[in-house]
DNA sequence: CGGTGGACCTGCTGGC
DNA sequence: TGCCAGCAGGTCCACC
């Protein structure tokens, strides 16, 4: 479900509530997650007051004190959210933080494709989760160079490789496709066949959309909501993805859906070659 | 090694 | 109304 603006959008709710919380009780009602979590995860948790919290890719990081993170993966269905106590549970809320001063942060996810464990801070870039992640597109150091550089070798379909997390950290299939279509490049293109200025376009409208994606506080379909449970909005401002059958906005033509492996590719047969 | 396709889950929608 | 197929924002693993 999330991409880099809900995961940010995210971790910016949560980074004006939680830090100088502390963590009072922990209830883990449903380990089997993607990994199942640690029977472990309630005590690494309990006690320790939160300092901030950061992202990368599509991961959640709390920083606990004792040098402890509290790693979190939405998968596609997962939430993330900050409630008062009283609130009643849900179905699928998995996981339960108690905070002191009577709120708490629940772990929800239907799919059960998410992940949440507790590492240590001087562990963290050695997981195999960070190891292999990419730059984040909203870096400097990301850029249409960068892309040409690893794109130019790559046989795969530019969609795949725009999803590919070790290639650029955050983006999934909404975004790429939305990329793609502001930069005028089919998803179906191979990667190779891509030059410079192409890369650069699509690194320059890439950056673009997700600033503006954020602004919006992300896209809601169905299940992603952000650190308080609202909506995203950015949904009515995708001008290709989930949009099969309607007319482009730019040129008229109607946009298509093409299945790219198991996941679905948007274009708009006329302003994308 | 790189690339592809399926598995992992629940829930929703549309066609019959 | 019910049933079933197909689809969903992600990642990982087996296989070629």
């Amino acid at each position: 479900m999330p991409e880099l603006p809900e995961v940010e959008t995210i971790c910016r709710g949560l980074r004006a509530l939680l830090p100088g919380r502390k963590v009072t009780e922990v209830e883990l009602k449903e380990p089997r997650l993607r990994k199942t979590v640690n029977s472990g995860f309630p005590s690494q948790l309990h006690g320790r007051t939160i300092l901030g919290v950061e992202r990368r890719g599509k991961y959640i990081l709390v920083l606990l004190e004792g040098d402890r993170i509290w790693l979190s993966h939405l998968g596609m269905s997962g939430k993330l959210i900050y409630v008062n106590a009283e609130r009643p549970q849900a179905k699928h809320d998995h996981i339960i933080v108690k905070l002191n001063g009577g709120c708490e942060v629940r772990y929800n996810d239907p799919r059960r494709f998410g992940l949440s464990m507790v590492v240590l801070r001087s562990e963290l870039d050695s997981l195999p989760q960070m190891r292999n992640l990419g730059p984040d597109p909203l870096d400097h150091q990301f850029d249409g160079a960068y892309l040409y550089s690893i794109g130019c070798r790559s046989k795969r379909r530019v969609r795949d490789f725009l999803i590919d997390q070790r290639v650029v950290a955050g983006v999934g299939n909404i975004y790429a496709n939305e990329a793609l279509f502001r930069a005028g490049i089919r998803p179906t293109k191979r990667a190779s066949s891509i030059g410079r200025s192409g890369m650069a376009a699509i690194s320059e409208r890439l950056r673009e959309l997700l600033r503006e994606a954020i602004g919006w506080c992300g896209t809601s379909f169905s299940d992603y909501r952000d650190a308080e449970d609202r909506f995203g909005e950015f949904q009515t401002h995708l001008r290709v993805y989930n949009r099969a059958g309607e007319r482009c906005g730019v040129c008229g033509s109607v946009i298509k859906r093409v299945r790219m492996g198991n996941r679905s590719g948007f274009y708009c047969p006329k302003c994308q070659q």
